[in-house]
DNA sequence: ATCATAACGCAACCAAGTTGCATTAAAACG
DNA sequence: CGTTTTAATGCAACTTGGTTGCGTTATGAT
């Protein structure tokens, strides 16, 4: 019975039950461990290679494609989003939800040296108004602008000065 | 002596020649190609695989795995840039000229369907202040923010309504 | 219980990028 | 000028992140 945290992972919220829905998904073990991974814990983002090893690590045995296609299966629909990291990986983190309609800007610190990343806090008002205005810019031009992926690069303290080291994202 | 344009690439910028100098990089047929083609054409961002594609355009034979090393050392001794765009590939364009010392930021908007790239115009005053607001609210943290990578998603004009079709970037 | 088909696992494949090593050729030196 | 040093090159093999084809399993509908 020690395999109930895999087979119920969490209350899962409404919407996200709708999305699967929606788009016809099945409730798999491996799409219910997902969905519980990257409920419990609202890390950043996940690659592909640490979402395999975390579910490794609560004993769920899944083949590596079958992972590419059910993430990309849940980005799809809208559950989870991704987006590219400078490593050429896939990060995969779950998407807003739609409580605000506004286009989301969800900026993140990036390391060039360590290549770990650091949720950085909600976008400051500046920030959303130069957004906005991005945005208008756009649709004039014809082009229409979903989303914004900022991302400030640099060296990261422990990095800067190798010191007290943090433990790494995985 | 039509290999003329491919000897003397263009006038090189005084700054640029310095970096090159101040790393110690040899001045190599490969080497003038390289910079002839990205002074020539200050297009957003080229893939190892365009340039590679535009140097044998050319008449220059040039071995992947040398391109692959000299955009590295271009880049690693600041005279490119590179940038990675949503197709887990490297872009490299020619870095801004020490001009303004100020961290860049260079905007621009990818179609999530096509994957080109558009340039958008300077950031806007808005933008430049949020981004000096989180470079110091890093620095707080002991991270060091040295550049800002801002990618506006979405679908472009051409793929929104598939009307006529502007030509490739390559 | 039956059945259509979404999801799975496996093996093979692909594209981008890297590494090791022997060879070539800038540029520094005598 | 020729000699020496070592950056730059080319080739082959390899790694990583991701995809494709296809036969098998099992979910959810009837």
């Amino acid at each position: 019975m020690s395999q109930r945290t895999l087979k119920e992972p969490v209350s899962v919220p409404a919407e996200i039950q709708s999305r699967l829905e929606g788009a016809g998904l099945r409730r798999t073990l491996a799409t219910r461990a997902v969905l519980g991974l990257f409920l419990a814990r609202p890390v950043n983002g996940l690659t592909h290679a640490q979402s395999l090893a975390a579910l490794n690590a609560r004993g769920l045995d899944i083949n590596r494609v079958t992972l590419y296609r059910l993430l990309d299966r849940l980005a799809s629909c809208g559950v989870l989003q991704r987006q590219s990291d400078d490593q050429r990986t896939w990060r995969f983190s779950l998407a807003p939800l739609s409580t605000d309609a506004a286009p989301k800007v969800a900026p993140r610190f990036e390391c060039d040296a360590c290549h770990r990343q650091f949720p950085l806090l909600e976008a400051s008002e500046p920030t959303r108004t130069a957004t906005h205005h991005l945005f208008q810019a756009l649709a004039q031009m014809g082009h229409a602008g979903t989303r914004v992926d900022l991302a400030v690069h640099g060296t990261c303290a422990s990095c800067v000065e190798p010191g007290a080291a943090q433990e790494p994202v995985a």
